[in-house]
DNA sequence: TCTGGGGTCCTAGGACCC
DNA sequence: TCTGGGGTCCTAGGACCC
């Protein structure tokens, strides 16, 4: 918590259905619910002229219909809706540098980083309140909330409080006052079960958390969520506001009108699906190793399968592969409603393309052991410094990239380097070749065709890897065989 | 013929390694 | 030849958010 209110939340309001309403006058100053329209569509967004009979967020539109037959029912214009967006963060990124994101909608802003005079309430309520006239230019008369405090945790649950159209400064000192006597369901990660364990445990206000006890907490919800709220109970939040946060998972998935019962049809969207996830990681730069197949069974269970390959893939091909092969050990005979695919452990590619600019067409399956997570991985041309074996590493991993895989015809994709982590990741014509290891080497060649080629290990000072090559290839590729799809 | 889609974070158990 | 403990990775599921 700062000694200042200069952290700041703003929410446009009801932001689907205004913008809706902005773009056809018709809709104005009536119902407008922004949301699936099909006969298993929810409800994304209500304006509040459809909030006045009862239609929320994530109700299904089928009670929304029953409540309010005479709304207007809008599937959504998700392109408007992001310029929207982008001229509203515009507004937000030219007052201060530090500007978070959380969706669409919602911003935090770090006015200490803003060009302000002071930080003093009446200075910041000057600035908030130009900042929402200016939203409205910008975006041709949307409203915002907004909230100014000295934490992101009151700074939103101020901008919650003065919705819609409103603006709301807790001055420092005052947070206590207003947060205890409120219920916990105001603090962001409290929802239904956490809020039904709480009035088990007697807790209904932040008052009542505020008096329990830090390990009676954890008790009851965990220990991430029992600290965190032990903190915020107190006001305590010293969260930064962090801009460009990097995705950590791209799926897509989607829900059927009637209940798909065929494997052929469910194999079929998989591989639609799959074909989207890894559109969207090559626009983004990004691959990973970690495809997840997520199911709906007709009667809402929920399974996810998920398995971890070796080298991370954007392949369509292989996204599609691994997420068929993980629907065939599940049981679909009483059909699905809901089928996704999606791709996590992400890794950024795009940094380094060393040897050439194709983009791969398959990736390695599940064969071997060894790249772990990229966690802090930096790119070849800028090494952090390193001392001992894992300066060895790295050296042999250029090596590798620079020398030996170019020598053998192999295009390298590019260098990750993390402190005792994977090396090289590489893409030859009809092949992977990749190394990985803790203090060695390792490189093996495979083929779209084939299984993966025997795996040679070298230790970083082995002279021998510089000799290596791949082996020679199986067989010709097949100029008439698909690849897989 | 209740119950979206795109995410994030957490937990818990097992494998595996040292 | 018996008994561990810690750390990391992977998997599955759940809570939550907009």
């Amino acid at each position: 918590m700062r000694a200042q209110a200069s952290v700041l939340h703003l929410d446009l309001d009801a932001f689907f259905a205004a913008v809706e309403q902005r773009d056809k006058p018709s809709l104005r100053g009536k119902p407008v619910v922004v949301g699936g329209v099909g006969g298993r569509g929810v409800v994304a967004t209500a304006s509040y002229e459809a909030r006045a009979f009862g239609v929320r967020s994530a109700m299904s539109t089928r009670e929304a219909r029953a409540r309010c037959p005479h709304a207007a029912y809008l599937s959504g214009r998700f392109e408007a809706y992001r310029a929207a967006s982008e001229a509203v963060m515009g507004v937000l990124r030219s007052c201060s540098p530090l500007v978070e994101p959380l969706s669409l909608d919602e911003a935090f802003v770090d006015l200490e980083q803003a060009d302000l005079a002071d930080l003093e309430v009446p200075t910041v309520t000057a600035f908030a309140e130009d900042l929402r006239r200016r939203v409205r230019e910008v975006t041709g008369g949307l409203t915002a909330s907004v909230g100014v405090a000295s934490s992101k945790f009151l700074a939103k649950v101020a901008s919650d409080l003065r919705k819609p159209d409103g603006l709301f400064v807790v001055a420092p000192g005052t947070e206590l006052e207003l947060l205890h006597p409120m219920h916990v369901k105001v603090i962001p990660g409290v929802g239904p079960a956490t809020v039904e364990r709480l009035r088990r445990a007697g807790v209904h206000t932040v008052a009542d958390l505020a008096r329990l006890g830090e390990d009676e907490l954890v008790r009851v919800l965990g220990r991430a969520q029992g600290q965190s709220l032990f903190r915020l109970a107190r006001a305590r939040d010293d969260r930064a506001v962090v801009p460009d946060r990097e995705a950590k998972s791209v799926s897509v998935e989607g829900t059927y009108e009637h209940d798909v019962t065929d494997r052929d049809q469910m194999e079929a969207i998989i591989t639609r699906q799959a074909a989207d996830v890894a559109r969207r990681l090559q626009g983004g730069g990004l691959s990973g190793r970690t495809v997840t197949l997520k199911v709906r069974l007709y009667d809402f269970t929920t399974l996810s399968r998920s398995s971890t390959l070796d080298a991370p893939t954007e392949s369509p091909a292989a996204i599609a592969r691994v997420a068929r092969g993980l629907l065939r050990d599940l049981d679909t005979s009483g059909g699905v409603r809901l089928l996704g695919v999606g791709v996590s452990g992400l890794a950024d590619w795009v940094q380094e393309d060393l040897f050439g600019t194709d983009a791969p067409e398959d990736a390695a399956e599940n064969t071997d052991k060894g790249a772990d997570e990229d966690t802090g991985h930096h790119s070849a041309d800028a090494p952090d410094s390193l001392e001992g074996p894992a300066a060895e590493q790295q050296a042999a991993a250029q090596q590798a990239a620079e020398h030996v895989l170019p020598e053998a015809g192999v295009r390298s994709r590019g260098t990750q380097w993390s402190p005792g982590l994977d090396v090289v990741h590489a893409e030859h014509g009809r092949g992977w070749v990749w190394g990985a290891g803790r203090g060695v080497v390792t490189v093996r060649f495979e083929t779209a065709q084939s299984s993966p080629g025997p795996v040679r290990s070298f230790r970083a000072d082995d002279p021998a890897l510089s000799r290596w090559r791949p082996p020679d290839s199986e067989e010709p590729q097949q100029p008439g065989r698909a690849r897989d799809q």
